[in-house]
DNA sequence: TGTCGACCATACGGTAGCGTATGGATATGG
DNA sequence: CCATATCCATACGCTACCGTATGGTCGACA
C-alpha cells in the first residue's frame, strides 16, 4: 500500500477539515432533521472524519450549534440586503427583495426549522435579531415609499408574515402554491396590496 | 404502609391510562421540542407511569406518533371550521375564523413544529390534508364573498400564508407582534387588504 | 370469594450518541 | 532531517432511550 493515500476512503479530496467545515455540515443537518440531527458522530461520518476532528475544533456540540447559527445569521439576511444596495428605486427593491428572499428561502430548511426550536435560548436570539432585522429593513422600505412610520411598520409585519407562512408552505405542502408565471402573478398581486391599499382606519 | 394507597406518587389522582392519554401526552411533548422530543420513558414518568403502559396500549412509538398526528388533524381544524357554522354571513365568518384561529395557533406550538418535521412521511401526509382543507374552506369563503374561484383561491392563499407566518412569528419572537387593541386593529386591516384590494392582472 | 383478563412495574439486552484520553499522522520551521 | 505544533483516529465509559419478557396488581363478575 501507498505511504500517501488519500485520507478519504471515497468522494471528495479533503484531508483536514476546518471549523467552518463543521458548521456548514451542522447548518445542513439542522435544516434536514432540526436541533436533534446536529449529532457529532453522524456529521462526522458525513464529513468522511471522526469525532476526534470535531473535539479539536469544537468544545462540545454548543458550541458547533452557536457556530452553526451565527453562520446562518450572517448569509440568511445581510447576503440577500447587501445585494440591494445598487437599486435606488424603493419599489424595485422591494419586489426584488420579495423575490429574491422568497427564492432564496425555497431552498433553506431553516427558514422553517430553526422557528421550530425556538425553545433553545440561542436560537430565540438569533430568530430575535434576524426578524427585527428583516422587518426594520422592510419598514424602511415603506417609508420610502412615502407611508408614515407606524403604517410602514405594519406593512412591513404584513410582508414578513406573509412571506414566512410562504416559505413554510413551500417546504410542508409545495403543491399548495402556485408555480411558475402563475407564481409571478401571485407576487405581482401581492406586492400590489402592498403597496397601494388603503390606509384603513 | 396502607394496602390500597393512590397509585400516583403525587399530582392528580389517575391510576389507569388510556392510549388517548397517552396520544395527548405526545402531542405536548412534540410541540415543545419536536419530533424527536416523543420519547416513551421521558412522557411515561411525566405521566406517573412506565414504559409497561405504554407498550400495552402501542405497539411502538411511530403507533403513538400516528395517534397524536391524528388527534391534532381532528381538534386543529375540524373543531374550529365546525364552530362557525352557525354564522350566516361569510365577511363574518371569515372574520371569526381569523381571530379565532390565531388566538388558537398562538397556543398551539404544533402549528409551527409540525412543519419542521415535514420528513416524517405521515407528518408530511396529515400536513397535506390539513392544509388543503383550511385553504378550501378560505376559499370557498371568498366565492361566497363573490370573487371567482381562481381569485377566491389566491386570496385563500394569502391569507392563509399570512396566518402560517403570524403563528409562526407569534411563537419565535412575540414581542415584534402588536398586541392587544393594536393587534384588533391589525387584523382590521388584514381583513380590509383581503376583502376589498383591487384583482390586480 | 376465587378467577380471569386488563393494565402496569421491573429487569434486561441492545443501540446511538456525548465527551475524554491517548497515541498516531502530517506539516512546517529550524 | 528532526522537532514541535497541529490535526485526526481509536478506544473507552457513560447516559438516554427503544423494545421485550415476565411477573405483579387490580377490578369485574360469576
Amino acid at each position: 500500500m501507498a505511504q500517501r493515500h488519500e485520507t478519504v476512503p471515497r468522494g471528495g479530496g479533503r484531508k483536514r477539515l476546518t471549523a467552518h467545515d463543521w458548521a456548514d455540515a451542522a447548518l445542513t443537518a439542522m435544516g434536514e432533521g432540526g436541533l436533534a440531527a446536529v449529532a457529532i458522530e453522524p456529521l462526522a461520518a458525513r464529513l468522511g472524519t471522526t469525532k476526534g476532528s470535531f473535539y479539536w475544533h469544537f468544545a462540545n456540540r454548543e458550541a458547533l450549534i452557536e457556530a452553526a447559527l451565527d453562520r446562518w445569521e450572517q448569509k440568511s439576511t445581510e447576503s440577500v440586503i447587501a445585494g440591494l444596495k445598487s437599486e435606488p428605486d424603493p419599489a424595485m427593491r422591494l419586489r426584488r427583495l420579495l423575490a429574491e428572499a422568497s427564492e432564496l428561502a425555497a431552498e433553506d430548511p431553516l427558514e422553517v426549522s430553526l422557528p421550530a426550536s425556538a425553545g433553545h435560548p440561542r436560537v430565540a436570539a438569533v430568530l430575535r435579531r434576524v426578524t427585527e432585522r428583516r422587518v426594520g429593513y422592510l419598514a424602511q422600505l415603506f417609508i420610502e415609499l412615502g407611508f408614515p412610520p407606524d403604517e410602514a411598520r405594519r406593512r412591513a409585519l404584513l410582508a414578513y408574515t406573509g412571506y414566512l407562512g410562504h416559505t413554510q408552505l413551500a417546504h410542508a405542502v409545495p403543491e399548495t402554491l402556485p408555480a411558475g408565471e402563475d407564481g409571478r402573478r401571485y407576487l405581482d398581486s401581492v406586492l400590489d396590496t402592498l403597496m397601494t391599499a388603503t390606509p384603513g382606519s
